[in-house]
RNA sequence: GCGCCCUUAGCUCAACCGGAUAGAGCAUCCGCCUUCUAAGCGGACGGUUGCAGGUUCGAGUCCUGCAGGGCGCGCCA
């Protein structure tokens, strides 16, 4: 399947071939000036200034050939030497039926596949789930899709944190509450296989540690040492984690599950815990590790890479660039970079992926940066096939990082709540037909609700922070979500329609210049997932369903279809409707979006 | 102090490898429902792309400087 930007391309590079041209110049984009052109090429300009010649001159050859082409109604140069070129209607026909054709990709094309690992979402053990875990999920859920689509072979790991000092803690606060005293003995067990902790006593413990350990050192050293236990195998300990896992996890899954989240796999920081030693013993093989201050460091940055650093007593030096990475602290525990550096190791070992990416915080970079760098000289990863995809912050109205009124973090689970409320009230006040049941009602209030949170945060550019604002993300009017629904669900509805009068599905025939501008948008379909794949930018399938829609909408607008004047109108009109709803659907999808059948 | 990122219409955001007249949505104003879901469609208004230089036939895009904002800077993750 290949597009007509693609196909042109081609052509107008045989063009410039035949000109001797490099044809790798020919490069054919959407035309900037839609009253002009439905393409265009740029290349004579970049040419003639390689090849010092006269761009017209060039582009009135190249028109000449491409003058010839059937697929072509108008060739005709334009400016300085631009190459516009408009479709014949019966080649928008084609390819608007090519897509139509298309039951799995909707037009969509495949890639090369690849091994892909997408590490995101990133929740905690006994942590509730804020605000801040929100892109992270969304973000690399959408991603996960767009690459399985694409044709590769896509594990998304949620990363579970469930390693580090906050186990300590809760082993430690429910030891004192007497929650758990059957694991709190040594020895071996057997340990209870019924979990001693409900969410709710995670859910409350876990703050009220959090808080203790600052205020009281006692307890804080306790958590240190039971940390350390777990971590050194201590049998009632672990049994007792394994609980406050799992009792986790569940929860945790529903909550992604109410987001459309999934994850292949949920491994943890514990699972990268047995390579822990093996690792260590390899980098100082390989001369890696070295004695810095201390702790145990990989230096990561090249001779000559350096910035100035200020010291303490106000001396300025020059440091490495970016700094090591610090793999065993002074006091010997390994910290979070060891674990990310073992995961790497764990999965070229499980997986042996070709490309990992990692739906991480921008805060991060640096962080990732250092990790990346000590992969690549350990030889844990081949060159390039780490990335960190950095992410900006969800901001208040103020422009600082969202906060509830209170001042607190919002928790995730009451963000969706908010979001469903305000959408149960729409679909409450929206003239839907009498026989609707309550659970349609809330299934769609729900699907509206998250298709509200999720455009929003997946329209923007990935890297740079947005703000949040609950009720223009809810409008039905504009760029939103449930704008985007409602279109769906209008071709559904007529859809529906057209089969109760028995209406049948035609060969496409364009005529109108809507027909015309929605053939163009269905074909823009496979450049908007192929750009968003290379740039890892959901916000490019975001831009494009909500082209879709109102290309859609215009048309619907001047293009009546159950009322068409004859049969053969109808069905071409109709096939297109279908073609639209399929890959509207398709790229809904692609942002993690469900769309109900009704609203 | 050093480094990275950002600054585009009143507001929220786009802009494909440097190309034509910088695009959407919201808000404001004007039209369009006896016809397939008007949660829609059409139109109008709105810009010295933070500022000053430079490179180029051509700069929102590349380079330098400045201003304003955000973030990060080894023993937390």
């Amino acid at each position: 399947m290949t597009d007509l930007k693609t196909s042109l391309s081609e052509a107008v590079g045989s063009a410039f071939a035949a000109e001797g041209v490099d044809k790798a110049l020919a490069r054919v984009t959407a035309s900037d000036r839609p009253d002009l052109a439905d393409f265009q090429s740029n290349g004579a300009l970049a040419a003639a200034k390689a090849l010092k010649a006269n761009p017209r001159e060039l582009a009135a050859k190249v028109a000449e050939r491409l003058a010839a082409d059937p697929r072509l109604s108008s060739v005709e140069v334009a400016g300085p030497g631009f190459i516009n070129m408009k479709l014949s209607n019966a080649a928008l026909a084609q390819r608007a039926a090519e897509v139509a054709a298309d039951t799995e990709l909707a037009g969509a094309s495949r890639v090369e596949p690849r091994k892909v690992v997408i590490d995101y979402g990133g929740p905690n053990v006994a942590k509730p789930m804020h605000v801040g875990h929100l892109r992270s999920a969304i973000i690399g859920e959408s991603l996960k899709r767009l690459f399985r689509l694409r044709g590769d072979d896509v594990t998304g790991d949620a990363h579970f944190g469930d390693w580090g000092f906050q186990m300590g803690l809760l082993i430690t606060a429910c030891g004192d509450e007497g929650l758990a005293d059957a694991f709190m003995a040594e020895g071996d067990g057997p340990f209870p296989a019924e979990t001693p902790v409900t969410l709710a006593d995670l859910d409350r413990l876990y703050p009220l540690a959090a808080g203790k350990a600052k205020e009281d050192p006692a307890f804080r050293d306790r958590a240190r040492k039971a940390t350390a236990e777990l971590q050194g195998g201590r049998p009632g300990y672990r049994a007792l984690w394994q609980h406050f896992v799992a009792v986790s996890r569940e929860a945790l899954k529903r909550e992604y599950d109410d987001l459309s989240v999934d994850f292949d796999l949920w491994n943890g920081e514990s699972d990268a815990d047995p390579l822990m030693d093996e690792m260590i013993a390899d980098l100082k093989a390989k001369g890696l590790l070295v004695e810095d201050d201390g702790a145990q460091v990989v230096h990561v940055a090249k001779p000559g890479e350096t910035r100035k650093k200020k010291l303490a007593d106000g001396s300025v030096i020059e440091a490495p660039s970016p700094p090591p990475l610090l793999v065993i602290s002074s006091e010997g525990s390994a910290m979070y970079g060891t674990t990310d550096l073992a995961t790497i190791l764990d999965r070229k070992k499980s997986i042996a992926p070709d490309l990992i990416l990692y739906v991480v915080d921008e805060r991060q970079a640096e962080h990732f940066e250092q990790v990346f760098r000590a992969a690549y000289l350990a030889g844990y990863a081949p060159e390039k096939s780490l990335e960190h995809l950095g992410f900006g912050t969800m901001n208040g109205a103020d422009g600082k990082p969202f906060k509830t009124r209170a001042g607190g973090v919002l928790k995730l689970r009451d963000l969706i709540d908010m979001a469903t409320q305000s959408a149960r009230y729409a679909v409450d006040n929206a003239d839907l037909a009498g026989d609707v049941t309550p659970e349609e009602r809330e299934d769609i209030a729900h699907k509206v609700a998250i298709a509200a949170i999720k455009f929003a945060d997946l329209s923007n550019n990935r890297t740079t922070s947005y703000v949040f604002d609950l009720d223009r993300f809810m409008s039905f009017e504009g760029k939103t979500g449930p704008y985007l629904l409602y279109q769906a669900v209008r071709v559904k509805s007529l859809l529906r329609k057209a089969s109760e009068q028995g209406v049948a599905l035609a060969p496409i025939v364009i005529e109108e210049a809507a027909e015309r501008d929605l053939a163009l948008t269905l074909d823009a379909f496979d450049a908007a997932t192929a750009d968003a794949y290379d740039k890892r930018s959901p916000n490019l399938i975001a831009e494009h369903a909500y082209r879709l829609a109102q290309s859609f909408s215009k048309f619907y607008a001047a293009c009546p279809i159950l009322v068409a004047p004859d049969e053969a109108t109808k069905g071409s009109r109709l096939a297109l409707a279908a073609a639209t709803l399929h890959q509207l659907e398709t790229a809904l999808r692609l942002l993690g979006i469900e769309t109900p059948e009704r609203m």
